[in-house]
DNA sequence: AATTTATGAGAAAACGTTTTCTAATAGCCA
DNA sequence: TGGCTATTAGAAAACGTTTTCTCATAAATT
């Protein structure tokens, strides 16, 4: 019953082939490309995409593989993608993987079975590892995430460099028992803990780094925990913007004050982020331009299928606000 | 040089038929069986989608169409359509309009093409109107905005009762002038408009709503204009979330206090929504069962083609919180 | 003016599956 | 034991396009 493209041709009297090549915007007689436009729309005809892919072998879709779509970091950078995508005339499949190296691999099935142009994939911290056995006819491109691997295109935050200048923004503040959480699933949590150390160390600091888990309830837990213990750090930093929203609810729970029991900080920077108490600082990562330089990449990489996988490692804003104002201290200095 | 399914075939020494129905899991020898398994591990054979869609007539795939993924009243109606429609192997393929109706037109054809099982779709005001001229053998349900169509199925709130019982609620706080900022492009803005604007005159009060364009600076805009005039609103209605939070950094912006200088209720929650002040007064969706009854309507739609269109009609929570406390006059009262 | 080249249209093949159709074998009942 | 039915596998058609191939006609070149 559904109209196929046979069906227009026969109306316009035409050969399906001409109608083809009206379609694509290719060179044909005027007289027959009114006739053929018009039987378009009298038939109310509609290209079958599935057909039209099968048989051109390119699918002008991609893959979009992202942790979990309400965190607004992955919001921000999907929809910069979508709209370079949909402005390019590809199509864009978007998957939660929720931090599961099962969903993840599955998806990544997924893309190739729909035989996309190429992904775009945020990997899970174990998925990390497995990303050198795709296929290399597979074009990928890492963001947010890439580890150690070199092999494919990635697109990152100097998560390193971007801890310690949160942990040197303090430290100048006057905070010195400075603990921070971090996201077990994922590299950049690991990259961030280590910059933390790392930076925590040259000042002379004892680091507390306190991995937590993707679950719900284990950023409030270990919060407490922290908060509870004999001495209490002064500072709390949180890995990313969810872990953040999470440790300022359960700090208000506990009935601390920010920043006067304690001071805060994190990554990811939320329009609402500025208007909770004197606002909260946070590294703010350049969401648009990670979208469209991803984006960037994976079109070039379709141009030039052999040329060297390259990283390119963007800086993100140190936004201070009232949540890491100077420290008084109540009692003796540290 | 990609393995095809009669490459399986030729390796198992069966014929493409029976790799068919091994992977669709039909009843076939089990010696046979093993040795196709076998062939499928061995060449890394990974069917092709659109071949399949082609052939098999139908595509496990349904269009989500919203205004905007960044707002995240959809972002979470989004993730829960996703998780079930992929718990029963279906795909999603998700675009935004922007509330534009050339962009939803262009969105609904793609979607035709796509030759998707249906869609779930959030119609812009203009759209709404034209979403009766849709195919009835194209299922879709209506999700957030429905207007008068009767013809699709379709989940909402109950704005106008929810708006009502707002004004309600901060008139019994003590509250005469109440303003109220409405979405101009959405139906739901309408509604929620004629929600306020009905309890507002039962009780007596006079009305002011303000349509605000979905642009961005056009809420910023509309706030100063209210609070600058000679007699100011003492509380202010958001129709939506990203408005309420928009709302929110004017009247900071002015250097007014919530609820002292001015009270503050919306629609839509959010995790940091009771982490401003003292809290956002808001009706909370219920967006997870959205969601999921978007989806079972459009599965029983499938099943039953020609049943009645429904229109299911969810009520909210209100959540009261601390910038509707109850007012405190400084002069005379009104 | 004759030959080559360019252009454009139709016929038919091809894309990679699933499904229908046909045939063969096994199982069952009389 | 003979015929009938049920089951299973292979051959081939079909899904709706695009693209290659072939041919005819027009334009260009010598």
């Amino acid at each position: 019953m559904t109209v196929g493209i046979k069906d227009v041709a026969r109306l316009a009297g035409v050969s399906p082939a001409t109608v083809s090549r009206v379609l694509a915007g290719r060179a044909v007689d005027s007289d027959m490309q009114e006739r053929v436009l018009a039987a378009v729309k009298s038939t109310g005809y509609r290209p079958n995409l599935s057909a039209r892919r099968l048989r051109s072998q390119h699918s002008n879709t991609i893959g979009l593989i992202v942790a979990d779509i309400r965190n607004p970091f992955f919001t921000a950078v999907s929809r910069t993608i979508e709209d370079v995508a949909y402005a390019r005339g590809m199509r864009v499949i978007l998957c939660n993987t929720d931090e599961d190296p099962a969903k993840e691999e599955m998806y990544l099935r997924l893309m190739q079975e729909e035989r996309v142009t190429g992904a775009i994939l945020a990997p899970t911290r174990r998925g990390v590892e497995k990303v050198d056995a795709i296929p290399k006819d597979f074009p990928i491109v890492l963001i947010d995430r890439a580890g150690t691997s070199r092999q494919h295109d990635s697109v990152l935050l100097d998560n390193h460099a971007m801890a310690a200048l949160l942990v040197r923004h303090l430290h100048e503040q006057g905070y010195r028992r400075i603990a921070g959480l971090f996201g077990a699933a994922s590299t950049t949590g690991a990259e961030r803990r280590a910059g933390y150390e790392q930076a925590m160390a040259q000042l002379g600091l004892d680091p507390e780094a306190v991995l937590v888990d993707h679950a719900p309830g284990a950023a409030e837990a270990a919060v407490a925990r922290l908060l509870q213990a004999t001495s209490r750090p002064e500072a709390l930093i949180a890995s990313n913007g969810v872990m953040l929203t999470r440790v300022l609810h359960a700090v208000r729970d506990m009935g601390l004050v920010i920043p006067g029991d304690v001071a805060l900080a994190g990554f990811d920077n939320e329009p609402w982020m500025e208007l909770v108490g004197d606002g909260l600082t946070v590294i703010e990562q350049p969401v648009a331009e990670i979208g469209r330089t991803a984006m960037t990449m994976l079109l070039d990489r379709l141009d030039h299928p052999d040329a060297a996988a390259r990283r390119i490692v963007l800086d993100g804003r140190c936004l201070v606000r009232g949540s890491s104002t100077p420290i008084r201290r109540t009692s003796a200095a540290a």
